[in-house]
DNA sequence: GTGGTCTAGACCACC
DNA sequence: GTGGTCTAGACCACA
């Protein structure tokens, strides 16, 4: 697993880490039952302090995307979606228009901005992993 | 304009009013020239600490997406990108790839996906604002 | 807002936390909307770091019982079940079954179980926050 | 003897194994004198480390659940009441107090609260090991 | 002044 | 060796 914090974004280190499993789980990359690198391990892997990565863990277990089991260590959970029909919409479709609003302001044609989301959705989508 | 602050969201008061100031613009309610509230009269009509709008305004006219005028007020402006196009892929296209990571963990299909995000670009590009 | 912490107990320290504050706003003695108080200032109250203190709050927040804005402070959420009714059945079910248990291994009466049962379920369900 | 273990849960294995073995003494399942199965093999049968049964069975012949009698096995030891009548009211009190804190939390009306105490309550002592 | 993030490091519970 | 708890303390973001 390849986690990469950059310390100049204003994306706090754990929440770097929490995107990165969640996108690498996403892709397929990591799959039902992996297990991820024990804290203390990637903690040196990428320089961190452990409880930065602990904290990222939680929150990943919190959200139901990883089962810690202490002692044995910490591993990918079954995707599942706890929340209903409009929240989740409510939750995408927020980040949609926040996107949405960047490109607006940043004048990315109408057409560049459909092409970009059909290139990064067909790489999450077009895999097995599929829903 | 109307603003609207959710104080159970995570995200902080001052980014709220950017979002919903560059939202506004985007989808073409606020115009070019168009004034702004002064700081104070905002912080009355939502009940918010005058300071937190103040650096909500610091910001926008940073990003280039108001303008003070010391003594007549604060004004839209014009709709000009300064970043090189590879910059504005990353930030665009970083956002996106977030929308559909959770897209993919709270298991919406492709096609609801794909639906949703024509949906939100049609009402911000579908407009006088065009590009 | 009293709270007590047991360092012989076996439950850890910021579970004793959310134990009382649950507790509390159970009781009624904490109402929807009343500020608790900063982490730092009950810190200094209980003795305790406060660190730990901001991770009974944040669990707090977690599960819906209290919102934290920051910069402003942490306030009593308003009581709202996200759980279906098995989960809270299978919730609360539990944890009196654990209750029986013990009580037959420690050799209570039934009759004797049920009194502390009757009058421990009327101090919390006698009072204003009727459900 | 059946035994499940949830790696899901957040009480740990060696307690899951405490609960259900005091569990089915305390239904009848299991009565005074039965013999338990070897650490060895129920370890095989629940495939769970052996060092983990150990401790469970350790801290039940600590509690006088059972007595192992080196050479010949375990055994269901007479329910022995250790505690004084004020420990054990505070014992069996503060569980019962954690699950009406719950019901509250999540909305449970005072009179379905009873209906599974009383439900609970009578699988226990409605049976052959009375009080 | 409020809470949030991150670091550093000790000690414990669990498997 | 695994994760969990707790302490101590610096620094930042927010209102």
């Amino acid at each position: 697993m390849h986690i990469k914090i950059d310390n100049l974004s204003d994306r706090p280190v754990y929440q770097q880490i929490i995107d990165q499993i969640k996108r690498d789980i996403a892709l397929g990359r990591l799959a039902v039952g992996d297990k991820i690198p024990p804290v203390r391990q990637l903690a040196l892997d990428i320089v961190i302090n452990p409880n930065t990565i602990a904290k990222a863990y939680r929150q990943l277990e919190q959200d139901g995307v990883i089962n810690t089991r202490a002692g044995s260590g910490t591993f990918v959970a079954e995707i599942q979606n706890t929340l209903n029909n409009e929240s989740r919409k409510v939750l995408v479709c927020n980040q949609l228009e926040l996107a949405v609003v960047d490109a607006v302001h940043t004048q990315v044609a109408q057409k560049e901005l459909t092409n970009w989301f059909s290139e990064i959705a067909g790489r999450y989508y077009g895999r097995s992993n599929k829903i």
